[in-house]
RNA sequence: GCGGGCAUAGCUUAGUGGUAAAGCCCUAGCCUUCCAAGCUAGACAUGCGGGUUCGAUUCCCGCUGCCCGCUCCA
């Protein structure tokens, strides 16, 4: 979708690594060597998600008259995902076309016989990678790259389409070291030697196209040629066995263009898990919470008086089995959703889809990502999902690359639809006012909460770097979070921590602000050293009691301390007793 | 899912077929009156499982995980 991705992974890393150090997320299972695609958040992380998701329900239920609550069971009965359309599509087996991706169900497959034509290549890549550690192990100097780019030059240009492999990779060496005459091999080292060496290490990948009825073997090539291209391999052109296979009813070929399946697989995105007494009931892990919104939809407006336009939101963990989990926290197995179904008369359901977008995009902006690094999808014709008449997605410029946050969705009446028709039981609103019946359409929503949370870090790191009166330069690493989503709102430093005073009236700060925030007590070190450890988990406020707190330089002073602000690093003196309401202010 | 690369302390990196090194971080103490000072002492590592070997962190194989490019995302 996103054609401009600018991406940045040397930041990323940097985000990562500082996750973990300062205890903001963790791998799950890292210490039996992790579980793909599945996190832990640590001390800080925690703080820092229960912020985004009690802001999002701050803003989203209770400043709201016209959105309830809901925290549905993540355990999901079978019929409400077979009503969805969850297992439907797929609890068949099914195969993929290893050339065009199509995807088909394997019992219909047609049985095709024929000539097969099996072809078979190396990424040239890996052989030059093979040959140049070779030509170094046998003492001489050959950067990688360089035995690559020679390599596969000479493999993408075919002598004849029948040589064998060996012919082929023998022609190749023995161009690459002419053309790399300071290469010398030792005498002990023959070229047939290192062509079996290769041979025997290299990883191939093959191909078997049936040439279909009333077509040539030129067609199967050019269908063999676009499975290469597409894996990086230009031209196919070591082919080891053109040889021609007969086969007899086989369901192993995709009609369309003979190319070869894929072995049948099933393809549920769903953790599935089992209950009862005896174990054979299955139930499934909910891959999206909007299921138990809309199974109670007609509950919540029996008994809470509401009237429709109204929304059910949801904030909960979901599972998906992701082929490809990726990119840290963003694409996991186990995820948080920030859901709101809002039910409305047919007539509204574009304008609401609109209004909410607005809605949602000022939430981000409240939260500290700015407005010009998100883009909005309008999603075309074609790629939405069949059942929705509008979709924004809401994507963020992250490291990267642009990836969506949030998706809001008009869904039609699409899932009361489903639903009533899989319950047999009606979920018709009556509105008493015009004494209209009809089933109420949906606007949905849907944000990914583990996603945002990593947008605020991505957005929040930045590393300044600072240059002191004698020209020492030192790099200060921030997290620049709003305050309201800051994991610690305050640290709260003695000047010296021998000094009983000081650290009395610091205990006595920190037991007044617990109640309303989250504080840090810290006396380690040298103030400034502490100043930057607060700096890198992003709090926002220090507040360090010293000598002019206690009386020492005057009464003006007493009963003072210094306030410093974590990104200018600027400092004020505010009265102890002040320091509540101050705070509040600023990080509410 | 396909291919490539990588795996040594919390982090960043050395190094070796025979006792694994350093800086930062961390802990304790000394010192210290506002931005990562200094001194002393200390804790902490070869991802997991096989194989070769007298001996493997090092070489080989498998697994797991991470990164990159494709693919996929109901």
């Amino acid at each position: 979708m996103a054609n401009k991705d600018v991406t940045d992974p040397a930041r990323m890393e940097k985000i990562v690594s500082l996750c973990k150090r300062r205890g903001f997320i963790f791998q799950a299972g890292e210490l039996y060597g992790g579980l793909n695609g599945c996190w832990d958040y640590g001390p800080l992380g925690v703080e820092l998600k229960r912020n985004l998701k009690d802001y999002w329900w701050r803003k989203t239920v209770q400043e709201r008259d016209d959105v309830l609550g809901l925290d549905g069971a993540i355990l999901t009965m079978e019929q409400v995902l077979v009503s969805s359309g969850h297992v439907g599509g797929f609890s068949d087996p099914m195969c993929d076309c290893r050339v065009t991706q199509a995807r088909l169900r394997a019992d219909q497959v047609p049985e095709l016989s024929g000539k097969v034509r099996v072809y078979r290549a190396a990424y040239p890549q890996a052989l030059g990678f093979k040959l140049a550690k070779l030509v170094t192990t046998h003492g001489g100097q050959c950067p990688p790259e360089s035995a690559n780019r020679a390599l596969s030059q000479a493999m993408v240009t075919p002598s004849a389409e029948s040589s064998s492999a060996v012919e082929q990779v023998t022609k190749a060496i023995e161009d690459f070291l002419s053309a790399h005459a300071s290469i010398e091999l030792s005498d002990t080292v023959t070229i047939p030697a290192i062509v079996a060496d290769i041979l025997a290490d290299i990883t191939f990948l093959d191909l078997k196209v049936l040439i279909l009825e009333g077509k040539n073997s030129d067609s199967a090539d050019k269908v063999a040629k676009k499975f290469y291209s597409a894996r990086g391999i230009q031209n196919p052109a070591l082919i080891v066995d053109s040889a021609l296979l007969d086969v007899v009813n086989s369901t192993s070929f995709n009609p369309e263009n003979g190319a070869e399946l894929t072995e049948p697989r099933q393809f549920n995105l769903m953790l599935q898990t089992n209950f009862g007494a005896t174990g054979d009931q299955i139930a499934y892990l909910r891959p999206e919470t909007a299921q138990s919104i809309f199974c109670q939809y007609k509950n919540v407006l029996d008994s809470n008086r509401v009237k429709i336009p109204f929304g059910i939101a949801q904030c909960g963990k979901s599972f998906r089995n992701e082929i490809n989990p990726r990119n840290f926290t963003f694409r996991s197995r186990e995820f948080e959703q920030m859901e709101v179904e809002y039910f409305c008369h047919p007539d509204d359901g574009m304008r609401l889809t609109d209004e909410w977008l607005e809605a949602r995009l000022k939430f981000y902006g409240d939260i500290g990502i700015p407005r010009e690094k998100l883009h909005i999808l309008d999603v075309p014709d074609g790629e939405r999902a069949f059942y929705s008449k509008k979709t924004y997605d809401i994507e963020y410029e992250f490291p990267f690359g642009i990836q969506e946050l949030e998706g809001v969705a008009y869904r039609t009446n699409y899932d009361l639809g489903v639903h009533e028709k899989g319950a047999g039981k009606s979920l018709v609103y009556f509105d008493e006012e015009t004494k209209e019946k009809y089933l109420p359409h949906v606007v949905e929503p849907s944000a990914g909460c583990d996603r945002t949370v990593l947008a605020l870090l991505c957005e929040a790191f930045d590393e300044e770097t600072l240059t002191d009166e004698k020209g020492k330069v030192d790099v200060r690493t921030i997290l620049r979070f709003v305050p309201r989503m800051a994991p610690i709102k305050v640290g709260i430093f003695p000047l010296l921590k021998k000094n009983e005073e000081q650290v009395r009236i610091c205990r006595d700060i920190q037991k007044s602000l617990q109640p309303w925030m989250n504080v840090f007590y810290d006396d380690g070190g040298a103030v400034g050293r502490r100043y930057r450890r607060q700096d890198e988990v992003g709090t926002p406020f220090c507040v360090t009691v010293d000598f002019d707190t206690l009386g020492e330089n005057g009464d003006a002073l007493q009963g003072t301390v210094t306030v410093r602000h974590r990104d200018s690093m600027e400092q004020e003196r505010l009265p102890i007793a002040s320091l509540l309401p101050w705070l509040l202010e600023r990080v509410r």
